[in-house]
DNA sequence: AGTCAGTTTGACAAGGTTGTCAATTTTGAT
DNA sequence: ATCAAAATTGACAACCTTGTCAAACTGACT
């Protein structure tokens, strides 16, 4: 039996093969009657379209590709979840598109990579994932070639196109408010890295809520991280190496958070009555590691569905202007104590 | 300026359009000077195929799709991070397919699920990660659709196809010989999800290294898990609890292992002094877990990028009989010591 | 020179869908 | 009942490539 194609469900339907395509594509200008006649060819003779068919005339590929660079990454992971989900309730596929490294390069150079891509399928949009998300020279590659772009993260500059993102700021300085209720007042405060806007909007969060409870911004309680858990490590030995150590150190991710608990672990530090630590996304490692870690859910199933769905309506003509700010939630485990005497 | 077509390379090379695809298919009957004439022109126009047109003529996807359940998991994520290279490599591009729930459906169940994906997209062929890779009914339904498979995990009886895996009956008992030669005497074990083959391919291992050494196979030591951290905590604590508690634990993977460890330091033993525990797979958590994790590391990136390549490979002719067999290396850290005392 | 096999090349159809446009039917207003 | 406008429908071309088959060419051997 060979596959159906539009001609057989036509010819069972008693009508031509374009009031099957209008059917399909639920255009206007097709009588009820004639509309449910199809549906029920269609069912019977379990006609599928064909996709390169369809491509061909229509050129569109029906197919959003996920850029990345790792594939070992928790983070991408789960946000590549949803978006495949949003996709295929969509009739699209998403595929995942791995290209040589971007940064640095110039903008001429991203666009011919871009062009070039060695991947036969030609996606209809793209989405990007921090840090890929924050790199501008990306983003005005793919604009101008034209193609759609959903970024997922916390963006610098240019917000045209689909953002998603939660209010990395705000839950930040939540996270420290909370510190500050349990009585801390010396808050140290591991950055993630560089090059990402996430690293400056908590950052920002941070300063605000001590500022908010009248605390001094110490610049040498403040380390540099770059995300990763020896970056976490080697901030944490720094830290409590000082005359003065925190007594509470913030983590801008849990990776880095893992490694100030090891750090402090092996130091022969109890946690937390002697270091509280909060880290931020409660990835998996959140409740593997002792104490349980206090941390900041960001919603990255969510987040990777809404990036994806609006990619595909922005495609077929709803322009979402705003970004759109998914709500973050503050996680209380145990790596997190009150403070045992005042300060 | 609109996307050249072959036409425009053929004009310009001034050969007809049947010979510039030729060229680019690699056939045979085109003269050499001809060829590089053609090729020439392909590089000057900046010329690429037309994806949907060649998959419409040539009925070929150049897709690969992998199908898998769970998003949030580095397992599948390092060897869908391989896939994606071994594709690319060769003008594949790969998607990633979730359909729904699969386990415990009839074949012809299972047959209409893939029939119906709601990914427009049909791949050439399926790479099926475990726990999917040890489902019968999976591969069988496959099969019966003529869709080409290939697997990266022990399997169970069905060998047809590509499959790619390490050997775990050998990595396991390796790894007992190496908990053995250390000193210890009673060594628990924690199996994985009984659906999987790989469970008893390691407990197979297992018994086997304990058979050579001369031990006994002790049934209250061995304990049932789901490849889980709270099945691998839950099963730490009963051993643990034990009259005769093991002086060694092997977990049948490093989420169980971090369980492990979690629950003999919450119970306040030291480690690895008072227990050594080893893991399999070394993922992430192995190094952040305190002490760090000995483990046994599955090339993962190899495993990815080989089923992939052997899939596409298979695909145009050459069907490899055997499984392949990858080689896994044992991570000595810290987390299997020496037994103070002898037994 | 003539024959034959093998190599190289191109004309043309086919693959399944959607866009264009014209033909037909229905609706609504007079 | 009449006519214009709108809704419905279908014929046909177009999208770009590859497979088929026949034509043209090459060179070797009678």
């Amino acid at each position: 039996m060979a596959t159906p194609k539009m001609k057989d469900v036509a010819d069972l339907a008693g009508v031509s093969i374009k009031t099957v395509s209008r059917v399909l594509n639920n255009e206007p200008h097709v009588q009820d009657v004639v509309r449910e006649k199809v549906r029920a060819a269609v069912q019977k003779l379990n006609y599928i379209p064909s996709h390169s068919a369809r491509s061909l005339r229509g050129s569109k590929s029906y197919n959003i590709g996920l850029v990345c660079h790792s594939g070992r990454n928790v983070y991408i992971n789960a946000i590549q979840f949803g978006a495949v989900i949003a996709c295929q309730q969509r009739g699209y596929s998403l595929q995942v598109i791995l290209p040589p490294p971007l940064s640095g390069r110039s903008l001429d150079e991203v666009i011919d990579v871009f062009t070039k891509l060695n991947s036969p399928q030609k996606p209809d949009g793209i989405l990007l994932v921090s840090p890929l998300a924050n790199d501008l020279t990306i983003k005005a590659a793919l604009d101008s070639l034209g193609i759609p772009v959903a970024r997922v993260g916390p963006i610098s500059i240019d917000v045209s196109g689909v953002v998603v993102q939660i209010n990395d700021h705000q839950a930040t300085k939540e996270a420290i408010e909370h510190i500050i209720e349990l009585g801390h007042r010396r808050i140290g405060f591991i950055r993630g890295h560089e090059a990402q806007r996430a690293t400056h909007e908590r950052y920002d969060g941070y300063c605000a809520a001590l500022k908010e409870a009248g605390l001094p911004i110490l610049p040498e309680i403040i380390h540099s991280g770059e995300f990763s858990f020896e970056s976490g490590l080697a901030a944490a030995e720094h830290l409590m190496s000082l005359k003065t150590p925190p007594t509470a150190i913030f983590a801008s991710n849990d990776d880095m958070a893992a490694g100030v608990i090891m750090a402090a672990t092996k130091r022969g530090l109890s946690l937390p009555s002697d270091l509280s630590v909060f880290g931020f996304d409660d990835s998996e490692i959140a409740i593997r590691l002792l104490p349980n870690l206090t941390t900041v859910r960001q919603p990255l199933h969510e987040l990777g569905e809404l990036a994806a769905s609006s990619l595909i309506d922005s495609m077929s003509g709803q322009t979402s202007a705003a970004p759109i700010i998914l709500s973050h939630e503050l996680i209380v485990r145990d790596s997190v104590a009150r403070i045992p005497n005042g300060r």
